[in-house]
DNA sequence: ACCTCTAATATTGTCTACAACTTTTCATCA
DNA sequence: TGATGAAAAGTTGTAGACAATATTAGAGGT
């Protein structure tokens, strides 16, 4: 699941990875306090080290911070993850759009690859590896633009986000297979080395998943 | 200088703001090994606060730390620069979008305001409040968007990096005045209520703005 | 002179204690 | 009964000590 191995050495690292795949994946609530003490003894570490987790958390924009008062899960809502959604659009579109300047043809080969043995995935409607495929081929994209702060927004940052709005909301749909297409027609305009369209259509991409996203959005909130 | 009130409440946050101001302003050198411990007694205070504010800066991508090795200041480089723009491309390009869509009537004749203010100090060649001018320009067009995460990247993050190349390549320069007609278009085009133009302006201005500053770039690194 | 291994030194990572602040509790008074 | 305010409890912020890791210095061998 995750095709970015983040290895931790610190002990702080260890916390910092498993508060976050908890607050993901809904086991610590969104809105929740976090007691740094409580934290604490539930990991088996000192506060200083819970600290400095959170504070990680809040540069992530997974919790949110007050001084002398405490952090807090973010709390999902239509507004955030509209927000979330056009600064995806924003980045990812430059992403694809550095990504058809700068990505080898090597990398292209793979990416053609990935989407061939995901098409297969598609007719068997296995959607938990399309989730993850979904995963997959942004990602590669994102590390195609070669540009590191746009790395660092998107997978360190906005994609833990992403993820938490997708899993605390139940996600894989009937958009699964135009997604599909979509994806087919960017990585055709990287392969064609051509920037604006590669862009436009990535663009266009993160449009209509925030548009079925925000769709669910509606009925589950 | 700072349009928007930081206002330090812990002594963390002193720290902090103390440390990046002397980054950006070139104070500490580009690429300095920041030691918690000689920082802790320069400041007098706890290494736990020097520490927390070095986490705070590694956020910000204005340092950069290995685990059981230390932080150092990132260093400047051409690459740097280019990848900043063009995240700044993307990003404030569509803050702009978003500017036009849900600024309010008064937010945007305040801006009018202040362009006309600059227009004088223009003529008059006074370079040191246009580079004000131009970071409250592009600050107010990224609170228009109204996009919190938007606004947290660019304020909180990029922007700090963007003065530490301004002020250490000792900007101010002929585009003072081609920057400021540019400026004027976009307004209208936020004026007109004109998302897609507002986008393009934006994004080329910066375009431009990256092309003069990375001219300066070579001839002094 | 150069390399290697080891010991000493210095730096970062973690823990615990204390200080400052916030929230809660509860007694007092209108 | 409800409001007010002070004390108590709980939480976060800061400090300093100890542990673990990295760097440096130096002795020994080739």
């Amino acid at each position: 699941m995750d095709f970015f191995q983040e290895q931790a050495v610190t002990s702080s690292d260890k916390a910092f990875f498993r508060l976050r795949k908890e607050i993901v994946e809904g086991v610590i609530p969104s809105g929740t306090k976090l007691s740094e003490t409580e934290l604490s003894t539930k990991y088996q570490v000192s506060r200083a080290v819970v600290r400095e987790a959170i504070n990680r958390l809040e540069a992530c924009n997974i919790v949110e911070r007050k001084a002398n008062i405490g952090a807090r899960v973010v709390s999902l809502s239509p507004e955030g993850l509209i927000e979330l959604y056009q600064v995806r659009e924003s980045l990812e579109g430059m992403a694809a759009r550095l990504a058809a300047q700068h990505m080898t043809a090597t990398e292209i080969t793979e990416l053609n690859a990935l989407l061939n043995s995901q098409s297969d995935e598609v007719k068997n409607a296995e959607l938990y590896y399309q989730e993850a495929g979904d995963l997959d081929f942004h990602y590669r994209i994102i590390l195609g633009s070669k540009n590191s702060h746009l790395i660092s927004m998107l997978v360190n940052g906005l994609y833990h986000l992403v993820r938490m709005y997708r899993v605390q909301l139940g996600m894989a749909g009937p958009r699964v297979t135009s997604a599909f297409d979509e994806h087919r027609h960017i990585v055709q305009a990287i392969s064609n080395r051509d920037p604006e369209l590669a862009e436009m259509l990535m663009r266009r991409h993160i449009t209509y998943s925030k548009n079925n996203i925000e769709a669910k959005l509606q009925n589950s909130l």
